[in-house]
DNA sequence: TTCTATCCAGAACAGATGTCCCAACCGCAC
DNA sequence: GTGCGGTTGGGACATCTGTTCTGGATAGAA
């Protein structure tokens, strides 16, 4: 699906995008033809389905200005995070991969990148139960991830402890060979681990909590 | 530009909405015409003339699908947020009025619908000093609310106690002539307070954190 | 070379679509 | 009643617009 774009095919997609953005909705074919200098509709029209086989648009047949494009439909300033699963105690955190992110049924909220602080590849947990509460996130609470692996001393993020097969939010701080896994509540106990028995999925990034 | 619209206005302006959240573009006239069941393209182009002319869309002359809504700027799926203020124990909170929606001081967030639920009027709040921790709310935190003065029992509600000057998040229950309080955190006592010394300004329908 | 796939050009067709015209209806003031 | 502004119905027209057809250009493989 991710063949490469000819110069041609990409400047179509960058109209498109410039259109949507000024107006509230695509060009017709002539209005592409118009702005990237294209002889005959019919070119359009062409490399139009090349762009909806490679994935990058679905058009409507027979609709006036049928185009919808696909990629993220992100538009400015927002970001589309996929809330890829529910967390509680006792399941792994998944790992966000391709697939999964194409699955079609997954979850999907678009947030304005102020709250994701323009970071990349966001996702997003769901919390279940209170096992989380120790860092003010309740029963139900979505919680903003950006992925990390090796997280910085005072990161909050989200580790999944191999020997008890549990997952907890908590700030991290690499000590030696050891790993201090310290509640955001003060009044809690810190949790202190070999390194290699902790496997840090990403930092956490923002909470957000409905009702 | 504020005179009241006909029903069928009404319907047309929440349909052409409906469309555009749907497809990522605006409906035709007769994609109107049928989805409001009028009898004639003529009535749609009139009622559509009206909806330009009391400032609710924009018009393209020729253009096919060529409306544009004029919802305050706002895109679809989106409301505007403004952070009144901040709110800390010992201070007020205030009333959202037109002059301080229009401060160009006022910091504003873009937040999905989804997250205030099509709530109207939605406003926030941060909070200062960690008062809230009870109800999973830390110091820092966005806590977005719906104008309310009289909530319904269990709601969680932002209540403002005279006697005490001080501001705190709480489920409301009214029980005859007192208002009970209660924590979100189980472990806290609740507060029973007769029913005039307690003014409700919003009821609670998000939190947003970022860190 | 020949064949094939990709891409482009021009034109035309059929249906979609905005617009306009005219008649009719309705509520209301006079 | 009459008149009038606002609204609706029905239809037609000109244009807009997606689609298709024919042909050609180019490049690389067989």
């Amino acid at each position: 699906m991710k063949g490469k774009l000819s110069p041609r095919q990409q400047g179509i997609l960058a109209f498109i995008r410039r259109f949507m953005d000024e107006h509230q909705f695509p060009p017709t074919v002539r209005d592409i033809q118009a702005g990237c200098d294209i002889s005959s509709t019919s070119v359009v029209d062409y490399n139009l389905q090349v762009l909806q086989r490679e994935g990058n648009l679905r058009r409507l047949p027979e609709v006036s200005r049928g185009i919808e494009l696909l990629d993220g439909g992100a538009r400015r300033g927002f970001v589309n995070v996929p809330v890829l699963a529910s967390i509680a105690a006792g399941v792994p955190i998944p790992v966000p991969s391709q697939e999964a992110l194409d699955d079609p049924n997954l979850e999907n909220i678009e947030l304005p990148t102020s709250l994701t602080q323009g970071k990349e590849n966001v996702f997003a947990l769901r919390v279940k139960g209170t096992s989380m509460i120790d860092a003010f996130i309740a029963d139900g609470d979505l919680v903003l991830l950006e992925p990390v692996v090796h997280p910085d001393n005072g990161d909050m993020v989200a580790a999944w402890l191999l020997d008890d097969e549990e997952v907890t939010l908590k700030r991290f701080y690499l000590e030696g060979d050891t790993v201090r896994l310290q509640p955001a509540n003060s009044a809690m106990e810190p949790i202190s681990v070999p390194a290699e028995k902790v496997a840090v999925r990403g930092r956490v990034v923002g909470v957000v909590r409905t009702m």
